[in-house]
DNA sequence: AGTGAAACGGATTGTGT
DNA sequence: ACACAATCCGTTTCACT
């Protein structure tokens, strides 16, 4: 991970449809050495894929909300089998488990208030694990451009 | 958003390096015509861009966890400065901005324990506007392959 | 809006330095 | 690691339906 590997892998998380021969010139490499730059990312696992970004509006999602889940038992299958619940709902782009006091975030986005009450209590009440739940509407979201690496734990 | 455009979607967000002909032929359509309705919906704006997925491991950042702040005043100056600030800083990957009991929930990826301790006490408690955080570590995330469409909510 | 074909350009590979 | 060149193949455009 040196300096021009840091620097493919911020363009093609800025967009992943950038030439090869766009990012070398821009670094002022030869299109072959970037070429395989990027390859090895890839073969080394840095780079875990190529996704297109949705916009959550003209899906009709226009409204995200975080839920902060309690589950009981907390036992491994009760875990599991929620974790299972959570990836087959279409309202959920991501479950997170968690340490702490909240067992589980749900980042969930649907069309609007009244659906998200009716995914509250029509769906996630209706789970025998759930022994509560706190729910936040997301007014805004901000992600990084590119996540870069940061320095070696042991050399920090 | 008929059935093509989801299916288009769908592979895109799967595979976005996936051929325009590899799309073209599983959807039983010509190349020509997937072409222009995955350039229909670029413009229309449902795919907001194609983006390198990297893997946070492999970029020394093991351990992540969700940061729940509460900030005072609730003031749009001092919200927008603290957004500011999580946007400038390299460990935090997303920030949400929240109805509720807390404000900010920040999503960060870190070495290990002890910088994820380095930034909560050296950075965060820092800050005036921070009136408090609860953390909690990141055992295990899941994400949505594929974010689908949502009925239209009138016509639901 | 969809199709087929033709032109264009980048990806990919191999060779040599 | 870099540069060059040559092939391959997908993208892109266009005329037609």
């Amino acid at each position: 991970m040196d300096e021009v590997d840091t620097a493919i892998l911020a363009a093609l998380q800025d967009d992943a449809r950038r030439t090869n021969k766009e990012i070398a010139q821009s670094l002022g490499i030869a299109p072959s050495t970037c070429h395989e730059r990027t390859r090895s990312l890839v073969r080394r696992g840095v780079i875990r894929g190529f996704r297109a970004e949705v916009d959550l509006p003209a899906l009709n999602r226009g409204v995200q909300a975080l839920v902060s889940v309690q589950i009981r038992p907390l036992h491994r299958s009760v875990i599991d089998g929620f974790q299972d619940f959570a990836s087959g709902r279409p309202e959920i782009l991501s479950s997170y488990v968690l340490a702490g006091a909240d067992d589980f975030v749900l980042h969930v986005a649907v069309q609007d208030l009244d659906h998200l009450h009716a995914f509250l209590v029509d769906r996630l009440s209706k789970r025998k694990e759930v022994a509560g739940f706190r729910t936040s509407v997301v007014y805004r979201q901000a992600r990084a451009t590119a996540v870069t690496a940061l320095e070696a734990p042991g050399g920090g």
